[in-house]
DNA sequence: TTGAAAGCGCTAACAT
DNA sequence: ATGTTAGCGCTTTCAA
């Protein structure tokens, strides 16, 4: 019963010092690598640490450092308590298999989670970010927050001390927790600009020079009868795409630019580009406010008979894994995804660390790869 | 500089027993919902709690319960240190692009974290273990483990008590993690049963039924010259899918399968349907291992000129989003991953929870998906 | 049912 | 350069 897992329990300070023969707090220095000990003294510590398999307790640690040593991943949505998901953000299955998507036992599963990790985007975010943390002994505790439950859970988490601030990837305009975390003085940093101005530090790409770099390419390719799917007209991201693409596009004599708006999902790619070639079947170029719904296009296209690039020339953006597992492999403006989300780290770390308690913005360029479909 | 972020610090048990005059201990009760409170006073706590705005320090209760009140999420591979990616897992960049998966600065890049993700399998487990540990308020801390040292990491994380518990995903045969983790004596559950037998719990797929499934559904459809696309044959998944089908076949009066190995990945499908396509150029169905190896079959069957599913029929394996992204949509066999990874959870947490000191494995069933490949 | 008090393992003054 | 000591905020006997 209360029979504990570890024989004797774990080796603590005081053990080490006792077969070291010095102080724990000799120890204690040593262990955090503090100056002013004696070498030979060092050694002896290091060999009682060895002997006793010593590892320092996190939690006592914590309790007087008063850092956690650890920070939150945060995805984030705009969601209330009356639906676990956000009502704009409907279920991806486009065909009519029965229970593909369906909710398991044990609430193994919801519609947030599910999806989100099905846009590689968050995977590269992940990516960055613990390639950033873990040379610095830190690792992103995951969490979601798409109902307001949720958000108040996030919260409390950082309130408890848990982890020493967050980064936050929203999928959502309206995401109220930004603001949250900020009124509790709390330490974040976003990805990409928050669609409601805060005092939050933030990393964001170019989206518009990204997108002029779209225009230009397919421009200068030839296409004279150009579209573009954009992304939703509610969040920066696709605000900014869509007015790089039309300003460039105006300014080299294209006043008029056919739109339908996606929600940045394949199958509302599919859907835009069915609208557009209804409209304009003549179009022989598509500019894609994201990787997913230009490979929703291309598919479409094929079906409608064009052929990519012949016919009609694609480009997406993002350059997401997406973009090579399309055939014919998808030209698009590449966002450094993983060294924005590690910058957003660097960022947060910064703050951490004392002084620097600015509010900063990092803003990356955007770059063309051009591959196949364009 | 000794500034201190919140104003006199964040309140404490201390400061709400003062308010409702009442001591630490029972307001630590209340907290904590242990009976033996009379409810007048616990509801004056209560008021109490609510006013201050207090949250229970992690750290300082983490110190007493000898809990963390966190689990590892763990995604690990099988190199050393001389490399930071597994020497038989290539990078997967197909085409000429100079450095679309390029090193970035500052760490930001490694192969293994980058490709980790790109594989959607990844983003279905994270989804099932959050969703499960959600609602019993703990959140996984994701670790990579794909060089010795990392490995060492985890292991040390464990033991400071950072986490109470690890969940493990191999993505490697070789891998020696579970070892290290069990022979530390740590809790742990793996998902999918080891390469090398160990004294571990873990969840586990039928996957020789799957195979069964893919197979009976191509015979029925009517395919007679049929080949299969396996999984590496180092790691069970793989080993035990290529034996469900060919017993199966053979069975079914079918002895000689051609075969072709994969490595999971999209290109290693498209490598092995283009072998398969030139060694057997009149096979009709097409068995790959995974959805990934699938829709590079299905890629290089059209390059061929053969439409799938009127001339070759195509079932993949894991009914992962890329079945969906796949045109025409993947018929395939479903692994409930989500569910998969919660009762993973659930292993390990009731592990934590006590008594149970029992390595089992739960075994899943999957089922077939039809769609529009086969 | 409630309170008093003893630590959990560690760091950081402070004293030497 | 090293040791002594006082907590960090919480849970949990043990008394009352």
């Amino acid at each position: 019963m209360t029979e504990d897992p570890r024989p004797a329990g774990a080796p603590t300070l005081e053990d080490v010092a006792r077969a070291a023969g010095v102080s724990r707090a000799t120890v204690s220095r040593v262990v955090n690598g503090v100056r002013n000990v004696d070498p030979v003294i060092q050694e002896s510590v290091r060999q009682a640490v060895a002997a006793t398999g010593y590892t320092p307790n996190r939690a006592a640690r914590s309790l007087v450092t008063r850092r956690a040593d650890a920070i939150a991943l945060v995805v984030s949505g705009a969601g209330d308590d009356s639906a676990e998901e956000p009502a704009d953000s409907p279920a991806e299955s486009a065909d009519g298999s029965p229970d593909a998507s369906a909710v398991g036992p044990d609430g193994a599963h919801n519609s947030f989670t599910a999806h989100v990790f099905a846009d590689p985007f968050f995977g590269r975010v992940v990516a960055g970010v613990v390639n950033y943390l873990r040379p610095r002994g830190m690792y992103p505790v995951l969490m979601f927050a798409e109902t307001s439950r949720a958000r108040d859970e996030v919260v409390s988490y950082l309130r408890q001390g848990s982890a020493d601030g967050a980064l936050v990837v929203s999928t959502h305009a309206e995401d109220p927790l930004p603001a949250l975390i900020t009124d509790a003085g709390l330490p974040a940093v976003l990805y990409a600009r928050p669609a409601r101005p805060a005092r939050i530090s933030y990393v964001d790409l170019a989206h518009q020079d990204g997108a002029r770099l779209a225009a230009e390419h397919l421009l200068a390719r030839g296409c004279r009868r150009i579209a573009t799917i954009t992304g939703p007209l509610d969040v920066p991201a696709g605000q900014d795409r869509l007015a790089g693409f039309r300003d460039t596009m105006a300014r080299r004599g294209h006043p008029y630019i056919p739109i339908a708006e996606g929600r940045f999902t394949q199958e509302s790619g599919e859907t835009a580009m069915e609208r557009l070639l209804a409209e304009h079947p003549d179009l022989d170029g598509v500019f894609a406010a994201n990787d997913l719904m230009a490979v929703g296009a291309c598919h479409v296209l094929r079906e409608h008979g064009r052929r990519v690039p012949e016919d009609v020339a694609v480009v997406g953006f993002d350059d997401s894994s997406a973009a090579l597992a399309c055939r014919p492999p998808l030209t698009t403006v590449r966002q450094p995804v993983e060294e924005m989300a590690a910058e957003m780290a660097r960022l947060l770390l910064d703050r951490l660390a004392g002084s620097d308690r600015a509010v900063t913005s990092v803003i990356f360029e955007p770059s063309l790869v051009v591959r196949g479909s364009a």
